[in-house]
DNA sequence: ATGCGGACCTGTTAGC
DNA sequence: TGCTAACAGGTCCGCA
């Protein structure tokens, strides 16, 4: 569920509800996720205000007066928004309540999803400083894309996956942007030429940033409790889609795996 | 330094 | 139908 579009989306529709909100009390249900969850966070965190929420790579950044919380949603999290009062489900782990009578509630079958507290030099933080560009600013392109690839053996796939090369690209994203790139994932990062690496970096702004705008789609049922697929669904070409005809070519689409990730590409449009 | 495999968890689905 | 195994969209760590 949460790929960076997810996170962008979560962002969008929750930043207009809490911010400027003040933190009440902080309810965890959980000793730990992906990291202990610190054990004074509701005395830390009650009073203080949430002056914004930013998001860098797939981490949302609650920026208070006092510094910042930091949560990731892992492969299965997400945060909803609900009235005080409402009962939790299995998997609510923790519960944000805001002086507007409202509750960030932080939901995670597989507990690989993450909250800390940190300090007001967020970026610094060694779970943030290491992150490579976001891949929708200028900055990231075809040309540094290349540069960082020079040498580099490791599959493309892996590559762009790596989040020192460029953070947000997930499992998914990754072999869409491949497909609308025409490279195959296997090829050797190392061994791709500047053009094409061109065409990939604005393969993965397109289909980010259309994920975005389908994810803005599911911003108006946000609040609802159901969990739905995202939108984006309908307009993957190659994810989930092994054995099906390419939509171009009409080959079967092809099912490996790399690095233990599901990967589909079509062997005749992608080289 | 690079690249790979395993670990962290639970839920769902495929297959027998 | 019921059991088991495989797999799931992320990230970090340790080893070769």
């Amino acid at each position: 569920m949460p790929e960076l579009p997810e996170v962008e989306t979560s962002r969008r529709g929750i930043a207009p509800v809490v911010e400027g909100q003040t933190i009440t009390s902080v309810v965890c249900r959980v000793a730990r996720l992906r990291l202990p969850l610190p054990a004074d966070l509701s005395s830390r965190l009650s009073g203080r205000k949430i002056l914004k929420l930013d998001r860098r790579a797939k981490y949302l950044l609650f920026r208070l007066d006092i510094g910042t919380l930091l949560i990731h949603l892992g492969m299965s999290g997400h945060l909803r928004i609900v009235s005080a009062g409402t009962p939790c489900d299995r998997h609510d782990h923790v519960d944000i309540h805001l002086g507007n009578d409202t509750v960030i509630r932080f939901h995670d079958p597989r507990k690989f999803g993450l909250v800390a507290l940190i300090g007001d030099a967020a970026e610094e933080h060694p779970l943030l400083c290491h992150l490579g560009p976001e891949p929708l600013i200028r900055e990231f392109n075809g040309q540094s894309l290349f540069q960082r690839s020079r040498g580099r053996k490791i599959a493309v796939k892996s590559f762009i996956m790596d989040q020192q090369i460029v953070v947000g690209v997930g499992n998914i994203y990754a072999s869409e942007a491949l497909f609308r790139a025409g490279i195959h994932p296997l090829r050797a990062a190392g061994r791709i030429a500047a053009t094409r690496y061109q065409l990939l970096a604005e393969s993965i702004k397109d289909v980010l940033s259309e994920a975005i705008d389908a994810g803005g789609t599911t911003l108006r049922d946000f609040f609802d409790s159901s969990a739905r697929p995202g939108y984006f669904r309908n307009n993957l070409l190659v994810y989930g889609c092994g054995g099906q005809p390419c939509r171009t070519c009409g080959c079967a689409l092809k099912s490996i795996r790399i690095a233990q990730r599901a990967t589909v590409y079509c062997a005749y449009c992608q080289h």
